[in-house]
DNA sequence: TGTCTATTTGGCTATATTGCCAAATAGACA
DNA sequence: TGTCTATTTGGCAATATAGCCAAATAGACA
């Protein structure tokens, strides 16, 4: 892998990572429905304030959420929308996986 | 976050995160072109066999990829071509991230 | 200005991931 | 059977990630 190759995958796979979370998937999630501040979140997750707030910096710092302070607290909002149709990949994955499963459970029963 | 939900953002999780890694997306990305076995890849990332057999275990384990030995070796395949679907995102996300630093660039010059 | 609320940061521990080397394994083929 | 090749596994050290607590910060609002 040549360095100009390397550096391109890094960025990438720095996005990707950065979705690559269970809370971090929910906050995504959410996001794309509407926008929502940290402690809302922290609500929904069910984590320590910080731990949320790191979430979201991880987020943020990778490009895929905005912020904007209005009255008393932080919005965040989903900067980019498309990820959300990677998800219906991610399902198709996970049920193909389940299939497999079930496949190998019928091979055992004969 | 109850439990229910949980189970399902860790499953997708596990997924995301078998792609995030960027010698991960370049076995991805080859093995969308053609199938390819471990002696093969390990050329084109150019780390050790070990390593790259780790890695197509992690992609294997995700049900990413799939396997078949033939001859002597054993080629692996993508299994849901959709991920690359979710390049496209992934290359946006980072457009914009460049355009936003630019744009940082510019009020910077002012 | 002072207080109160929302959020972030620092520090720490526990856990997970990565990558290499060496060794084990599996099976093709003479 | 024996050898040779391709791949996987085990072990280890370095590094990264996650989550909590406590403390710092920022700013809204009386």
């Amino acid at each position: 892998m040549k360095k100009r190759e390397k550096t391109v995958y890094e960025a990438r796979a720095k996005v990707i990572k950065a979705i690559a979370h269970p809370s971090r998937l929910l906050i995504i999630e959410e996001l794309q429905r509407q926008e929502r501040c940290v402690n809302e979140l922290t609500e929904m997750i069910g984590a320590d304030t910080s731990t949320v707030s790191k979430h979201l910096s991880v987020l943020k710092n990778a490009g895929l959420v905005a912020d904007e302070k209005r009255g008393n607290s932080i919005f965040y909002s989903l900067r980019c929308p498309c990820i959300m149709g990677f998800m219906g990949c991610v399902e198709e994955v996970l049920s193909a996986n389940a299939e497999a499963q079930k496949n190998i459970m019928k091979l055992c029963k004969r």
